[in-house]
DNA sequence: CATGTGACACTAA
DNA sequence: TTTAGTGCCACAT
């Protein structure tokens, strides 16, 4: 069974609208932390429109590996762009359900 | 079985 | 600050 590649789909799918994760974070929260290549990978593989939520996840930078598309989708999704194109983290980089505990 | 490629991230210069 | 190099794991050939 493909658990990391449920996991990262599980977590994609987590992930509310208006808020993103870099691929680095989703890798670690699925269990591999140095693999944020491998959650790309995943999300390339399932992209045909299973409900995944694949646009909300970017470079830790904020930007975006498809520009056009997924900058477009994000800003429906009322997320704010910076002036380079990229999304601010600081205000939509989303930790996980789990790490919500962080706020308390 | 080995090599190459890939929606990335980190470190060094 | 930006650019280059390296590591990582999965999948295709």
């Amino acid at each position: 069974m493909n658990s990391f590649n449920e996991k990262v789909f599980a977590i994609v799918k987590s992930i509310p609208a208006g808020m993103v994760m870099n691929y680095g974070q989703v890798a670690a929260a699925a269990g591999n932390p140095r693999c944020a290549r491998m959650v790309g990978y995943a999300l390339h593989l399932v992209n045909e429109g299973d409900g995944i939520p694949w646009h909300r996840v970017v470079f830790k930078d904020g930007s975006v590996a498809f520009g056009s598309e997924q900058s477009q989708l994000l800003k429906a999704e009322k997320v704010a762009f910076s002036s380079d194109g990229k999304v601010v983290m600081s205000l939509h980089q989303w930790y996980g359900a789990e790490t919500d505990l962080w706020f308390s």
